[in-house]
DNA sequence: CCTGTCACG
DNA sequence: GACGTACGTGACAGGG
């Protein structure tokens, strides 16, 4: 019978228990891993009672838990603030939202929630469009958002009080009957969601005004008739954003969404199914209820008993480590058969760590050699592909190996479990191991990365390799790759290692990375950077893979003329050089130069480093040369024209991909402590700039024919993030009158108007800006600008009086990492500084870097953030992101979208913070577009 | 393999 | 009173 007269649907509020279910119990977690649990424990005894309460003649015949999509909702793009001030939820509660929705399926309800929707649209509609079908519904909430459905066999049921609400409930609460409970609540507002509402009106006197008008809109158009000057002025004024927040409460009763009130029938509970799960989460008093009310079998649980009986707690799964390293155990797979055998143990289990063995370090252009895994410490397997005996047969090609699985076959059979959305892939740097995969068809997906996890755990403690992940963390040495592949010059490929010894090898790499994730991924939650790790971490490195893989076109030819300009121009100065020198020397090499300048030609300031060597530094060439000194300034010109020929010109050339034509840079996600990536092979993210000579470079990174690159970067975003952490009012407002800032803190400074200000004072101000950021010392400052270092320190002194927050936020920030040996960024990254209590010159160094690094790193995230969010932003648009350098992302565009994507790119961009984060400064973004990245930038 | 130098944000 | 100092990276050449 299809739904409609006769029918009683319930909908549930899910994300309403969740909280309460968070709230109402004390923090719980799973035995044997350290799973955060108790809100899913309490969701799901919620839940229990409600379907146990649920017979009868008043029972549903059709029912949902209805919850809130992550993210924000259609009524972030009405008005972006709506919500903004919710905290973010609590770090231990995050990893229990999806286990909410699983323990919804396993009671055996449907489990709704939609993309771009808050839980009450879909409940709006489903009510409307049961009520539509002559059905009765109840609303489970205690939400007052929702009373606007009340009505025409619409009610809801507060399930604290236990109470149900009909249309006098809601008189009562808001005055008005249910239509015009829209009303009310636009002109009142709610500032738990942040809806403006008209200022100075609350629910009393907005029913009041309804009710002698009404509606809203003829009070609106009727405002001026109003006595009380307040409230007339109020409704005035803000008439615009009382109608935004119209549409902010109002419910969507008209989605689309893709099933049928008929699908939502109440079924009953799946015994064995429930069971399954509360076993899984190890609720025990419920598996005991759940299997004596179905009356199954109670599966086996982890020994509960064990640590409060007195007896020795289990290790076993709470100290991986300590089970030891067997690599004799690991196994061979050369049949199908056993590779069946594993695919079903790893669905069973739902994870697998992957690890990829090939013929070199080039994701882009090496070839698969094998393939291992691993699903619990010490359960390994290897898995070789292309393992060649090296016996050059007459064709020039080295013959297989015996025991090895046809590739293709492997891969195609590997395929689904490794695209497979239920199933976690674990890996050390995956993203080198996704690239592999990639070029084989398979999108790795989902995974968790180790190194990454490492990453957000310990920044600033120690690197995240593997090597040394599995010293520290499972006190065990690895093998050595040297071992088993040499080193220089009779180095050889992995394809080359003989069979057994590879299968030792790299199914202790899956091993280790299995027995790191068992340690790091519960340790996320103690440590509370569940948050970073899941919302900055793991979801970039997909984000990056797909960089790498695009590339960006560089023009050989442009290179390589350059090259042969240089290499003129350097033999040109090399024998004027060697002329003013009166000898042949090396003049790159700095000993041979310090020998000559201060030995030979006896100049002034001739100082000697650790090595005994003297210092040829640029400052010290441009000292000399400042005397006048010929040589000093050829050299500098010199040492110019050989780094960009030897690190550039020169070396970006043997970075061109023969497939592609394009170089693909690798992002290391984990390169900098802050939060920053690095980039290598090459690093893309150090092509000249600042210099005329050496821009020229960026003219040789092209767009493909018929595209365009365009670069956009945000303007001055630490500078900005300081007035906000630092809490300055006057640079604050300097960024939103949209001033320049530089000038400003001049002006302020020096007591300068900033109209027809000497262009000198205002760099002395930029420079002490960026010195703030770097943790100022009148040392550097002095360095930096050339001038005395007491004149410097007086600038500084200034300007600690000028901006005292600075100052105060500065001492904070170190007493802060003092006591906690930590700093961290506005969205969580904890940035660890063991060096803090240090003493002697290491001192000055760790707090400077406690200084910069929450700024640095904010930053860091807001791009990462953004980075993040592109995919979906420019999923339409033709447009490809290419690079990342700090604050800047470039783009490759069809020519006739360019303003399409920067529209959109921008967007992301300067909204990025948002909603985790609301900056009092606006954020900014500069673009610009190119046939090559000089002409871009 | 380490050091000095220099390219970037 | 002396000492040594901007923050964060990666690549290259020279030299042991």
């Amino acid at each position: 019978m299809a739904f409609g007269k006769g029918h009683h649907l319930h909908l549930i509020d899910g994300s309403a228990f969740i909280f309460r279910a968070y709230h109402a119990l004390p923090p719980l977690t799973r035995k044997s891993d350290g799973l955060p649990v108790g809100a899913v424990s309490g969701f799901s005894n919620m839940l229990y009672r409600y379907i146990e309460g649920n017979t009868g003649p008043d029972a549903p015949t059709h029912a949902a838990v209805i919850f809130d999509y992550s993210g924000k909702s259609f009524r972030n793009d009405i008005y972006p603030q709506y919500k903004a001030n919710r905290p973010p939820a609590p770090e231990d509660l995050i990893p229990q939202f999806p286990l909410t929705r699983d323990a919804t399926r396993a009671f055996n309800i449907s489990c709704i929630e939609v993309e771009g929707f808050e839980a009450d649209d879909i409940i709006a509609t489903l009510s409307c469009q049961a009520r539509d079908a002559g059905a009765r519904v109840t609303i489970i909430s205690s939400d007052k958002d929702l009373m606007q459905l009340i009505g025409d066999g619409v009610e809801m049921l507060d399930p604290m009080k236990n109470k149900r609400i009909d249309s006098d409930g809601v008189a009562e609460k808001f005055g008005v009957g249910p239509q015009r409970v829209v009303d009310v609540q636009a002109l009142a507002g709610d500032s738990v969601d942040n809806v403006p509402g008209a200022p100075g009106i609350g629910i009393k006197t907005a029913a009041l005004l309804i009710n002698e008008y009404g509606d809203l809109d003829t009070l609106l158009s009727r405002a001026s008739e109003i006595k009380q000057p307040k409230r007339r002025e109020s409704l005035i004024n803000n008439e615009e954003l009382i109608r935004i927040s119209r549409d902010l409460v109002k419910l969507d009763c008209d989605m689309d969404l893709d099933f049928t009130l008929d699908s939502l029938e109440v079924k009953g509970p799946d015994a064995d199914q429930l069971v399954e799960f509360l076993a899984k989460m190890e609720f025990r008093t419920m598996v005991k209820r759940a299997t004596e009310r179905y009356g199954v079998e109670a599966p086996d649980l982890p020994d509960a008993s064990a640590s409060a009986s007195g007896a020795a707690p289990q290790t076993q799964s709470a100290v991986p480590e300590t089970k030891p390293f067997d690599l004799d155990a690991y196994e061979h797979i050369r049949d199908m058969g056993a590779l069946e055998r594993w695919i079903d143990d790893i669905y069973e289990r739902g994870y697998v760590a992957v690890d990829t063995e090939t013929m070199g370090l080039d994701a882009m252009q090496v070839d698969l050699v094998g393939v291992s895994m691993c699903v619990e410490a010490g359960k390994a397997c290897y898995i070789p592909l292309t393992h060649k005996a090296g016996d050059d047969d007459l064709f020039g090609g080295d013959s297989l190996v015996e025991g090895q699985l046809p590739l293709d076959l492997v891969i195609d059979t590997l395929r689904p479990m490794l695209q497979d959305p239920s199933i976690m892939k674990i890996g050390q740097n995956m993203k080198y191991d996704a690239k592999i995969f990639a070029r084989y068809d398979v999108t790795v997906a989902p995974y968790d990365d180790t190194m990454l996890l490492s990453y957000a755990l310990h920044a600033g403690l120690h690197n995240h390799g593997m090597d040394a992940l599995s010293e520290r963390y499972l006190n065990h040495t690895p093998i050595p790759t040297k071992e088993l592949l040499g080193s220089g010059k009779s180095m050889i490929t992995f394809d080359k290692v003989e069979i057994g010894k590879a299968v030792r090898y790299a199914a202790e790499d899956a091993d280790i990375t299995l027995r790191l994730w068992q340690i790091f991924k519960p340790k996320l939650h103690a440590e509370q950077v569940t948050t970073v790790y899941e919302t900055l971490e793991r979801p970039l490195s997909p984000v990056l893979t797909q960089m790498e893989r695009n590339g960006i076109k560089v023009d050989r030819d442009v290179l390589s003329r350059m090259s042969n300009n240089f290499a003129q121009k350097m033999a040109g100065l090399e024998a004027e050089i060697q002329e003013l020198a009166g000898q042949e020397f090396n003049v790159g090499s700095p000993k041979q130069l310090g020998e000559i300048l201060f030995d030979k030609l006896e100049l002034p300031g001739g100082k000697k480093g650790k090595t005994g060597a003297y210092a040829t530094g640029v400052d010290i060439l441009e000292d000399l040369a400042a005397e006048g000194h010929e040589l000093p300034a050829r050299v500098m010109d010199w040492r110019q024209l050989s780094k960009l020929k030897s690190t550039y010109t020169d070396a970006l050339q043997t970075f061109i991909n023969p497939d592609t034509g394009r170089v693909h840079t690798s992002y290391i996600q984990t390169g900098a402590v802050t939060g920053r990536m690095s980039s290598s092979d090459p690093n893309l993210q150090n092509i000249p700039v600042r210099s005329e000579e050496g821009r020229k470079i960026r003219q040789a990174f092209v767009a493909d024919s018929g595209k365009k690159l365009i670069s956009l970067d945000y303007s001055q975003i630490e500078l900005r993030i300081l007035a906000h952490v630092a809490k300055i009012d006057s640079l604050k407002q300097a960024f939103k009158d949209g001033h320049d800032i530089h000038a400003m803190t001049a002006s302020e400074m020096f007591d300068v108007p900033i109209e027809g200000m000497d262009p000198m004072v205002r760099r002395q101000a930029k420079a002490i800006n960026f010195g703030v950021i770097y943790g100022i010392s009148g040392f550097g400052l002095a360095r930096n600008l050339r001038i005395p270092r007491k004149e410097a320190q007086g600038f500084i002194d200034r300007y600690f009086e000028r901006f005292p927050g600075i100052k105060e936020y500065m001492d904070e920030t170190v007493a802060f990492a003092k006591e906690h040996k930590y700093v961290e960024t506005l969205f969580g990254r904890k940035i660890h500084t063991p060096e803090i209590a240090a003493k002697g010159p290491q001192a000055g160094f760790a707090k400077r870097a406690a200084i910069n690094a929450p700024i640095q790193g904010t930053a860091a995230d807001i791009i990462r953030r953004a980075m993040i969010r592109m995919p979906d932003a420019i999923a339409d648009l033709p447009a490809k992101m290419l690079l990342q350098v700090h604050d800047e992302l470039i783009f490759e565009v069809d020519g006739n979208a360019c303003d399409a994507v920067i529209e959109a790119v921008k967007d992301v961009m300067e909204n990025a913070a948002e909603p985790a984060v609301h900056l009092d400064v606006p954020i900014e973004v500069d673009a610009g577009i190119g046939d090559n990245w000089a002409e871009a930038h």
